[in-house]
DNA sequence: CGAGTACTTGAGCGTTATCAATGCATGTGG
DNA sequence: CCACATGCATTGATAACGCTCAAGTACTCG
């Protein structure tokens, strides 16, 4: 057809724009815009790297921007007056921070090792969602999944034992790494153990005995201290206990 | 001004329609609506009672309506496969209750007591929606506040004692109480001490035990076994530590 | 290669769970 | 109207799971 040989529709969305070769396109809330939407929705904000450690924002901030993830992982944490940390999540390649109509951000958001993303200014964001109807289902969607994973994760820090929420944990971050080794499920922890105990709701020692006793269980295989094989998979599903 | 006298205008929401005296018009997602709307919008669904003890919906069944409480109090909970349960919440009325893109319940729902609520067929609501942005913009900010929610209590459940929990918990249910009796704020707990157990994350004997510890440190003073006045609510508020 | 940080392992303890008994309402039948 | 059953709440005694404190090991990075 004419059109789509027509030089202007192909420049609409070329290589060497920023969000051509995004391995979070996909995933990400961009994927509720067509090509051409997208660079108009990419003119919005603008791209920003941060070093391992780097601050994105914290908790309590005016929540002047929103984000999307491209690259890296952070690591959502919030803490009690007198220093308890609890991380309420990690933001992977693909995930949307900002879901809120607060106007504070809800947890101070770091990055574990190196990490890139989109990032908008909150009013011209939420313009956008209200000229793009797809864009605000999708953004309903990641709230409902964001629902999802927190309810999941009630269950866990509620009712279930150490070793019970490290098998969850790596279950959960295997699914998430998404690859496999030689038909092994993998799963890659970028986070310090630290950070797994503040997620899990328990002390670094413990995370570090409860690893280690799934180690002893041959239910995982450690090929490095950030990541692991799953050996047996149904085993760990079954310590998961749901 | 001629129009708001004339008879139709009046008509249009009348006493005698059922939404007329609804106590939880103002908090529920038809706050989004006007008069002429709510109208609309009543027809698409019906009125449901249920008695105590009744149950909602399962966990895991289809979730073909989606519901707003007018009356009493729901349990909202879940079960691990081994029978170990935890209760994600309690829907109040104006609570909206089925946030979700998934086509299953994500919990059980049961009537604490007498209840009454309005169902919308899922398939009816959503196309309504659609239909009125408001309305989603509406549903959006009822997922943002369940996440807020949901964040406050990863925190309890993770990183809080069990005095901690239970003096926040009392703290929440004033705030949904939100009455005063002579000059004290009350709280009411219509759930049974089991129910509290399982939404804090602990054991009735421990609920009971901590609840006697508030009362002997004066910082509550029981009325009821399902009925408290806030004594101290900065030595409250001190002690839930956040 | 050395210093610092992160992780692991060990020993003992404390908070909360578990098990058991009792108290206290509410309802039912004799 | 009382005896009894039932269900929920409270209280007590003991145990266990995960925490605290402490030491030792293995990375990482200048």
């Amino acid at each position: 057809m004419y059109l789509l040989d027509h030089p202007q529709a192909e420049s609409r969305f070329a290589p060497g724009h920023p969000c051509y070769e995004c391995p979070a396109r996909a995933q990400a809330v961009c994927s509720a815009l067509d090509d051409h939407q997208v660079v108009a929705f990419r003119r919005l904000g603008c791209t920003r790297e941060l070093a391992a450690g780097e601050t994105l924002c914290w908790d309590g901030d005016a929540a002047t921007h929103v984000y999307s993830m491209t690259h890296g992982v952070l690591r959502l944490s919030k803490l009690l007056p007198d220093g308890r940390r609890h991380v309420m999540g990690f933001a992977f390649p693909g995930d949307f921070v900002g879901v809120t109509l607060e106007d504070r951000h809800a947890f101070t958001a770091e990055a574990i090792g190196d990490a890139a993303l989109c990032q908008f200014p909150r009013s011209r964001f939420e313009a956008f969602v209200e000229q793009h109807p797809r864009m605000g289902r999708r953004l309903y969607a990641a709230a409902a999944a964001e629902l999802v994973a927190a309810r999941s994760r009630l269950m866990l820090l509620g009712r279930k034992t150490a070793a019970e929420r490290m098998a969850s944990f790596i279950l959960e971050m295997a699914r998430r790494t998404a690859q496999a080794v030689a038909g092994e499920p993998r799963a890659s922890l970028p986070m310090s153990r630290m950070d797994i105990a503040d997620y899990l709701g328990l002390r670094v020692e413990t995370v570090s005995r409860e690893l280690a006793g799934l180690k002893a269980a041959r239910l995982v295989r450690m090929t490095g201290i950030h990541e692991l094989i799953v050996t047996d998979p149904d085993g760990l599903a079954a310590l998961a206990a749901d």
